[in-house]
DNA sequence: GACCTAACTTGTCACTGTCAAGATCAACCT
DNA sequence: AGGTTGATCTTGACAGTGACAAGTTAGGTC
């Protein structure tokens, strides 16, 4: 397994260092040569299965953004259930999420990326897809998308922190929950 | 001015340079000797003004909190009003905004960040008190930052580009006004 | 006029991402 | 079996970066 040559897994390994790293330090102080290091080979190693830094950035988002798929596809029968299970994804995957977004980090046009991101976008609409009567359905789901991203985003960056916005509770998704039921679709 | 020594300004000329090129490039991007390059001083100049890099990102995000708060203060009399103009900051000061809730770059325990942080949050509440009746005022205040907030982060991200989302319309603020119209707080 | 201190420069260091060239190994072909 | 091929990883090098230490300049103050 660690026999220096061809063990194999290299790039997944990589990959889970580095949504580790980016979870617990933040993406700016991620670098390739410590993550090699952590992975236990050359410092150029990496480089061969993801070409530079953007590529590496471009293959964790592209895997997030499958698992957010994933995810919001298991989620419950209402719109309700699937805008929690983002938070719930965003939360869960903090390394992820943290580079899904960024196009200064990512490839943006990148091939699998632009697949990945497509399908957690179909996922995310056949959400919205079931509710009923909606007279406007693009706007439906831009709301939607928009609190929860900002949401998590804001809840992963400690925004709320100071602010006594939170009652006793520091459950992410329960709050979530509250704010997505307050928030009538309709 | 250009004088080499002493030329008075030279903080808010390296804070300048520092949002344009983040607005452009992104904050990865960002070296601090490209930026003491541009205003024309020599590469350990910024530090004496900022300590390090986290030092200059904190003292822009500062910057950032404050103009936010102007900008909701001086916005309409709806809580709608404040929550476009959320937005309307966040688009028209992208190099702030793209730091501003970054935690991995900033110093968040810094005096001045504090504060400045805690002003736009009460200004923030102020929009959100000019609802009448409601019943959970914290609730309303999370939808509603949340809502902008991921708003302005998509779409500064790109990630309505690809989704035909969005109609014919190209301005953000149209787009956002109509999504808060529909989010009923009550 | 001597002094003091903030503002800036110069020089240096370890570290980073990237590239080029070489080494190793598994799989395949004949 | 032996040789070849190609993917995987290593080694070595280079320019650029953030940070630090020590020196230089100048605006003010006594």
């Amino acid at each position: 397994m660690a026999d220096a040559y061809h063990h194999g897994d290299l790039r997944s390994v990589v990959l889970r260092h580095a949504a580790d790293q980016i979870a617990h330090e933040g993406v700016d102080r991620l670098s390739l040569r410590g993550l090699a290091q952590r992975s236990g080979v050359s410092h150029a190693a990496p480089a061969h299965h993801f070409g530079d830094r953007r590529g590496l950035f471009t293959a964790l988002a592209t895997e997030g953004f499958d698992l957010l798929a994933a995810e919001l596809r298991t989620a419950g029968p209402d719109l309700r259930d699937v805008a929690v299970a983002y938070v719930r994804f965003a939360l869960a995957r903090p390394g992820h999420f943290a580079v899904m977004f960024r196009s200064d980090l990512v490839r943006s046009d990148d091939r699998d990326l632009v697949a990945a991101r497509r399908r957690s976008g179909e996922a995310l609409r056949d959400g919205v897809g079931r509710l009923e009567q909606v007279d406007d359905p693009a706007a439906v789901q831009l709301a939607a998308w928009s609190v929860v991203h900002g949401f998590a985003s804001l809840w992963r960056e400690g925004a709320f922190a100071g602010s006594d916005l939170l009652g006793a509770s520091a459950d992410p998704e329960e709050v979530a929950r509250r704010i997505v039921e307050r928030v009538a679709f309709s």
